[in-house]
DNA sequence: CTAAATAGGACCGGAAGTGTCTGATTTAGG
DNA sequence: CCTAAATCAGACACTTCCGGTCCTATTTAG
């Protein structure tokens, strides 16, 4: 529960890419497909809903791709989540309509509206250019990093 | 995206009764199903697995049912998450095992692993006790309440 | 002994996530 | 002008998981 489809998972990929190149050129999706062996077409679909919602500008035919609209300090993990999953949240009751049938039913709703925003609140404080950064190769020795899960969190 | 599993919500709705009940006797499930027009039987399946985790402490046999094994102040919304819907979480390549091919590929993973545990943190200040009191009945004349969706959020 | 409950398994239908394919349109370069 | 490399767009297959049901034990108070 609680995670994040890897349609999300590859647009942050995406950007984080396209945030590290320097030249304004654009990028292709199969370039950056291949960089991080990602399903190509997939990939390229994903980029194209960002180009829609204005986070990428697109330019088609030879030699065409992606770059960012936005400097990368600009663009945050939140909105490109919300482009990419939709806007579907937390409880079910929230996002179905009519799902709670009494009002009085689901109490809990109120609580966990909190937390919803609270998630809201870290993913809009991280923005594209966290993610370029931080030293590919930093494993404190103990972590295991290659094929093998971390299965921290819940 | 990121959303609640149902059955993590009928769980802590479930506690949250538990919670509010004053005498210490065992409440079935069918008690709880029927007060908040749930599954019964999907109701049960969740106290089941609530109680095998040691949340709960289960009575069999007529008159049976369950009760909180602890204090609701000292069961959080966190552990009660985890028991229900599994300890994966936000990304694909945390949870699944060997996801990430190339450890190099997905360098994304730090960051959210942050974001994640940030989660983990809020939800882990959240105890059942904080679900039971915050007055049925104070939405503020703005907000829409009925069968009409919230949709906030992302 | 019986009825009410938990315990646990199998199962199913639908939705959603993941990925592929095919076709149309743009466009730089020879 | 023609071709190849792209984006764009829709349809579709496959798989997994969620939500929910059913059936059959097993416990246990009255």
């Amino acid at each position: 529960m609680l995670r994040l489809t890897k349609k999300a998972d590859y647009g942050l990929m995406a950007l984080k890419y396209l945030a590290e190149q320097t030249n304004g050129s654009a990028h292709s999706a199969k370039d950056i497909a291949e960089a991080y062996h990602i399903p190509q077409q997939l990939l390229a679909k994903i980029l194209q809903t960002l180009a829609k919602s204005g986070i990428l500008v697109s330019h088609a035919g030879t030699n065409g791709g992606y770059a960012l609209s936005r400097p990368s300090t600009e663009i945050t993990a939140f909105e490109v989540i919300r482009e990419i999953d939709g806007p579907l949240f937390i409880t079910s009751c929230i996002t179905i309509h009519g799902a709670c049938d009494l009002t009085s039913t689901c109490t809990i709703k109120e609580p966990l509206r909190k937390v919803n925003d609270s998630i809201k609140d870290l993913l809009s404080g991280i923005r594209i250019a966290d993610l370029v950064e931080p030293g590919e190769v930093e494993h404190p020795s103990g972590t295991p990093v290659g094929g093998g899960l971390v299965t921290i969190a819940l």
